[in-house]
DNA sequence: CGACCTTCAAC
RNA sequence: GUUGUUGAAGGUCG
């Protein structure tokens, strides 16, 4: 029952070559400026000094000050009107929260549960519901699918810093870390403090996110249930009505705790015969493929590039086959079932480019045929043609 | 292994 | 104008 070893200095272990690499990783994003207009490139200006700066204003008590965040708002889904509020730190300020970031990560990636999917390194959708398939499999077909309301928004200031506590003695650390959640936002020119939530658009928010619901996680473990969760959206697994009434319950409890609660629309049971929707896909026993919404969301994609005013070249054959490429790329699993709606997607985009305008060379050429040459010549792919090639990757 | 470019997806 | 973490694919150059 000895107490638990906590990290006690961190700041000491922020010398250059860590601010560099974590410049590094922040221009390698290419993000824009934020509040103070200082994009990557003018900070790289005199990038030595500005890291020089930034570390001893991080190594010193109190010395840091976070500059506000910048607002910007993103339309949630596609025609929708509702809006995600970003909050755009200072790239000084990213590559500070990326200094933290390396320094918090290993201490916790260790901590995390096995069960959790979301920003981790090493981990991504696909593991998660290969997991989900295993629970699946064994044979609990009902789930709680869960979502947390606002997750990032919020998140008590003080639960994140506790639970960084808890494994970070470093009051330097806990105190830069505050710091970054306290900063506030400029709204339209108007300063507004931030009181609750971690960030849309912070570099440590993920993390941070992932530090405070793996409390959720263990308490799930420990009352027995399994579950995949990937940030603030989780399934959990039972075997039957009854008892995903009582992990409902349980997490509900957790919520509050957490001064968090759950979003009553996005919050379901569900069961694997029905089917259900997660991280893209719709899962069900007799099938795995693309939900109606990530299709509508390709769809619209391709419906761009091959506008009917728009002239059919080179450029349109390349930019269709990047798009194709990604999402037959992402969808096409080695659990995925999509032939047919592939082959269906597949020959709305060839139906899309053969209505595409093409240009006349001289007054009664045979554009058509020409067309078509182009297309072969150029070599227009499908959906299809990308899933051969994963299902041969896959198979070695 | 690194730099740059492009795409996809999740949240 | 659009940030962030993570995963994947392809390309160019060392």
């Amino acid at each position: 029952m000895g107490k638990k070893r906590k990290v006690h200095s961190l700041t000491g272990r922020i010398d250059d070559r860590l601010m560099m690499q974590s410049f590094k990783a922040v221009k390698r994003n290419r993000g824009a400026a934020g509040i103070d207009k200082v994009s990557v490139g003018m900070f790289e200006e005199n990038l030595d000094a500005n890291l020089a700066a930034l570390k001893r204003d991080l190594k010193t008590r109190d010395t840091f000050v976070a500059k506000p965040l910048r607002r910007v708002f993103i339309p949630k889904d596609a025609k929708g009107k509702s809006f995600r509020p970003l909050g755009i730190p200072a790239v000084r300020d990213r590559v500070a929260q990326e200094v933290i970031r390396r320094l918090l990560e290993p201490i916790f990636e260790p901590l995390f549960h096995d069960c959790s999917f979301g920003f981790r390194p090493k981990r991504s959708c696909h593991k998660a519901i290969e997991k989900l398939l295993e629970f699946h499999e064994e044979g609990d077909r009902v789930t709680l699918d869960a979502d947390i309301a606002g997750f990032f928004d919020n998140i008590p200031h003080k639960l994140i810093v506790d639970a960084v506590a808890e494994e970070v003695a470093d009051g330097n650390i806990l105190n830069l870390i505050w710091k970054f959640l306290a900063a506030g936002v400029m709204e339209n020119g108007v300063f507004k403090p931030t009181t609750i939530g971690t960030p849309q658009g912070g570099v440590i928010s993920p993390l941070l996110a992932n530090i405070v619901l793996n409390k959720l996680d263990w308490r799930l473990e420990q009352a027995g249930y399994r579950f995949v969760r990937y940030a603030d959206d989780f399934v959990v697994v039972c075997k039957d009505r009854v008892q995903a009434k009582a992990a409902l319950e349980l997490v509900t409890e957790v919520m509050t705790e957490l001064g968090l609660s759950l979003s009553p629309e996005k919050t379901k049971i569900a069961s694997y015969g029905k089917g259900y929707d997660f991280l893209g896909f719709r899962l069900s026993s007799k099938s795995r493929t693309m939900r109606t919404k990530s299709e509508e969301k390709f769809k619209t994609k391709i419906r761009e590039i091959t506008r009917r005013c728009h002239n059919l070249d080179a450029e349109v054959i390349k930019k269709l086959n990047q798009v194709i490429r990604g999402t037959a790329n992402f969808f096409a699993t080695k659990f995925s079932t999509c032939i047919k709606l592939f082959q269906k997607l597949d020959r709305w985009i060839r139906m899309r480019v053969r209505s595409m305008k093409f240009k006349r060379k001289w007054s009664n050429d045979n554009y058509r045929l020409r067309k078509r040459n182009l297309q072969n010549k150029l070599g227009l792919l499908g959906l299809l043609d990308f899933t051969q090639t994963t299902m041969s990757k896959t198979s070695r």
